[in-house]
DNA sequence: CGGGTTACCTGACGGC
DNA sequence: TGCCGTCAGGTAACCC
C-alpha cells in the first residue's frame, strides 16, 4: 500500500492526534503476527514512557523515546487509527493508549507489516535500516553524480533501480512509473545506458510527483488511509500508473503495459522511448 | 554475486 | 452461488 507519501501522511496524521508531551499508559500486543513476530519484550519497553519525537526513515515510522525506537513499517495493508473506545477490528495487531486516554491501534490484513523496537545505541547498525539508501529530498546525497556512480556497476531496468531502496528510499511501483513519465525516461531502459543529465532529470521527477502526492494527502488505491481514517487525493492526478490502454494525458498515445520484475509497470510509448536521448 | 522469481498473507474481483 | 485464477501500494529468501 503505501509509499513515501502515504507514510508521511501517515507520520503526520499520527503526530496530530497525540497530546502535548505524550506518555504511554498502557500497551496491548493483540496478535503478534505480523512479517516479524511483535517482540514479547516490547510493550515494557514503552509502557509508561514519554514520546520524544515522531519521525519517518524511507518507509518506515519511528517512534523515539528515551532508549530508542518503536519502528512500523505498513507492508502493503497496514494502518494506524484512533479511537475513543476500543473497537475490536479483524485484524487488529497492536494497541497502544496515550495519555489523552486514546487509543491508536494497528491493522494489518495481509502481516506484511512491521512493529519492533530498536535499541537507540543500536539505531546505526539495525537491519532494517541500516542499508537504506538517500532519502530523495536530500540535495546533499540524492544527486545525479550519486546516481550515476552507483549505476556503472548495475544491470537493471531504471525503475528497477529506482524502487531498490538501497538506491534511493521511500519509491515504489506507483511512483517508480509516475516519476519516470514525468522524466521521459522508459522504464525498461538499463542504468548503464542513462547518463547525468538523464539522472538529473528523474530526481526532478522524483521530487515533484512525491511532493505532490504528499500534498494531497497521497495515493488510495483501494485501502490506503491516514492515522484520521481519511484517503489520499493524488490517485486522480496519475498519468500512467493504472491507465492501462487510456490516453497519454500528453499526448494521447495508448499507456503501455508490462512486468519488470515481477511488477506492474505503465509508461507512454511516445513520451517515453526506448532509445535514450542524444543529449 | 547481482539479478529475477517466488513466498509471505488476505481479500476483492472477474469469468465460468 | 461458488469456485478458481489473478491481482494488489513491500520486502526478503531463494535460486541461477
Amino acid at each position: 500500500m503505501p509509499e513515501l507519501p502515504e507514510v508521511e501522511n501517515v507520520r503526520r496524521t499520527l503526530a496530530a492526534n497525540l497530546p502535548d508531551s505524550p506518555e504511554v499508559i498502557e500497551v496491548k500486543a493483540l496478535s503478534p503476527k505480523l512479517r516479524v513476530n511483535i517482540p514479547k519484550s516490547l510493550p515494557a519497553k514503552i509502557n509508561g514512557k514519554k514520546l520524544r519525537s515522531l519521525q519517518r526513515r524511507a518507509k518506515y515510522i519511528l517512534f523515539e523515546f528515551d532508549d530508542g525506537y518503536l519502528l512500523s513499517h505498513l507492508g502493503m495493508t497496514g494502518f494506524w487509527r484512533f479511537e475513543e473506545r476500543r473497537e475490536v477490528m479483524k485484524h487488529d495487531h497492536f494497541e497502544l493508549r496515550w495519555s489523552n486516554n486514546r487509543y491508536m491501534v494497528y491493522n494489518d490484513p495481509r502481516r506484511f507489516g512491521l512493529i519492533t523496537w530498536v535499541d537507540a545505541k543500536f539505531l546505526g547498525e539495525n537491519s532494517w535500516l541500516k542499508n537504506l539508501g538517500p532519502e530523495p529530498f536530500n540535495q546533499q546525497t540524492f544527486t545525479s553524480q550519486y546516481l550515476f556512480a552507483l549505476s556503472r556497476k548495475r544491470v537493471v531496468p531504471i525503475k528497477s533501480f529506482l524502487m531498490d531502496q538501497t538506491v534511493v528510499v521511500g519509491v515504489g511501483n506507483i511512483y517508480a512509473s509516475e516519476a519516470l513519465h514525468l522524466a521521459g525516461i522508459n522504464p525498461v531502459l538499463q542504468v548503464k545506458k542513462l547518463k547525468t543529465e538523464h539522472f538529473e532529470k528523474i530526481i526532478a521527477a522524483v521530487r515533484e510527483v512525491l511532493q505532490k502526492s504528499i500534498d494531497l494527502g497521497g495515493s488510495t488505491i483501494s485501502d490506503y488511509q491516514n492515522a484520521n481514517g481519511g484517503s489520499g487525493e493524488f490517485q486522480s492526478q496519475f498519468k500512467v500508473y493504472d491507465r492501462a490502454e487510456l490516453p497519454c494525458t500528453i499526448c494521447e498515445t495508448p499507456i503501455k503495459t508490462c512486468r519488470i520484475a515481477g511488477r506492474s509497470t505503465f509508461w507512454c510509448p511516445h513520451c517515453q522511448p526506448m532509445r535514450v536521448s542524444k543529449k
